[in-house]
DNA sequence: TCAACTACTAGAAGGACGTA
DNA sequence: TACGTCCTTCTAGTAGTTGA
């Protein structure tokens, strides 16, 4: 099985999946000196940038973008991009990562893809600069930072939906794929991956033929459902390895196989060592 | 044309047993 | 307790088909 997935649209990142639906990475802000560059490179995370003030360019996918004050740009999770500051007026910026189950599904909603990674703002009611300026205000904090950044990047996504009209799209105008392949994932993600689950109960869930469902991950996310939910559960093993007070045997029934040795092969064949050595090695 | 389904076959899951 | 090998059962993958 490959560690590496292309996907047609949702880029899905299965090493990278979340249990929650947005965790924030990094933020920051940087006033950057005469054609201060970064790149090309790629980012594990979504990256949204945000520009103050001054001048510069962003590269992706053989595309130039000349940027200025009140634009931002975003960087998508395996993409290399590169970014420079104008020789004479150099940008100051502002920038949050994150990533999670619902990242691209919001970002799509606020019209921000891979496609499309600029957006502007409204020099004369600039909300969204607001919110920039609030995300930098949170550096000195610690119990609470998280938090109040995930609370604020949530409100930058809703507000850049309102500035580009997106609130007024409908169910209809999600792909019916889209919504069954999230119905998909979150019937495995929310608590069904560690029970006796098969595909065909997935597919049953959700109403469409299971050979259908098998097609969708496939477009989607170059996976077969199968693959997806080993590696979920081989994901989440990992995580549960970290705690020496669990036996393998209980990590196993934890994450859906109630044969502990099955589970130890299945663990093998992804990760490459057993579970055993695996903890040895943290 | 494409969403959705059918049916055949390969291979994954898991049980039994042995070893360290 | 953890892992390896062998073997059987049955689930998942997918090419081909249907029908709106």
């Amino acid at each position: 099985m490959s560690d590496n997935y292309s996907h047609q649209q949702l880029d899905i990142n299965v090493d990278r999946l979340h249990l929650t639906d947005i965790d924030i990475y990094v933020s920051g802000f940087q006033n950057c000196e005469a054609s201060y560059y970064y790149g090309p490179a790629v980012r594990d995370h979504y990256l949204i940038h945000y520009i103050y003030e001054g001048k510069g360019k962003f590269e992706v996918n053989n595309k130039v973008y000349q940027l200025h004050t009140g634009q931002g740009f975003l960087i998508c999770p395996d993409i290399v991009t590169y970014y420079e500051a104008d020789e004479d007026d150099p940008w100051t910026y502002a920038w949050i990562g994150f990533n999670g189950l619902k990242a691209e599904s919001y970002l799509k909603q606020a019209s921000l893809t891979q496609k499309n990674p600029i957006f502007s703002t409204d020099p004369k009611n600039n909300s969204i600069e607001s919110i920039f300026k609030k995300m930098n205000s949170t550096k000195n904090l610690k119990m609470v930072k998280e938090i109040k950044l995930l609370g604020l990047l949530y409100l930058f996504l809703a507000e850049l939906n309102i500035i580009r009209n997106n609130n007024k799209l409908s169910n209809s105008d999600i792909c019916t794929k889209e919504i069954y392949l999230k119905k998909a994932v979150e019937y495995i993600a929310k608590n069904h991956y560690n029970h006796n689950l098969s595909i065909s109960k997935v597919s049953s869930y959700i109403g469409v033929n299971r050979g259908y469902l098998w097609s969708i991950f496939k477009d989607y996310l170059n996976l077969s459902p199968q693959e997806f939910l080993i590696n979920f559960r081989m994901d989440r093993a990992s995580k549960l390895l970290k705690n020496n007070s669990l036996s393998v045997a209980d990590i196993s029934r934890s994450v859906g196989y109630q044969d502990p040795l099955t589970f130890s092969k299945i663990f093998k064949k992804v990760k490459g060592i057993p579970p055993s050595k695996y903890r040895k090695d943290l």
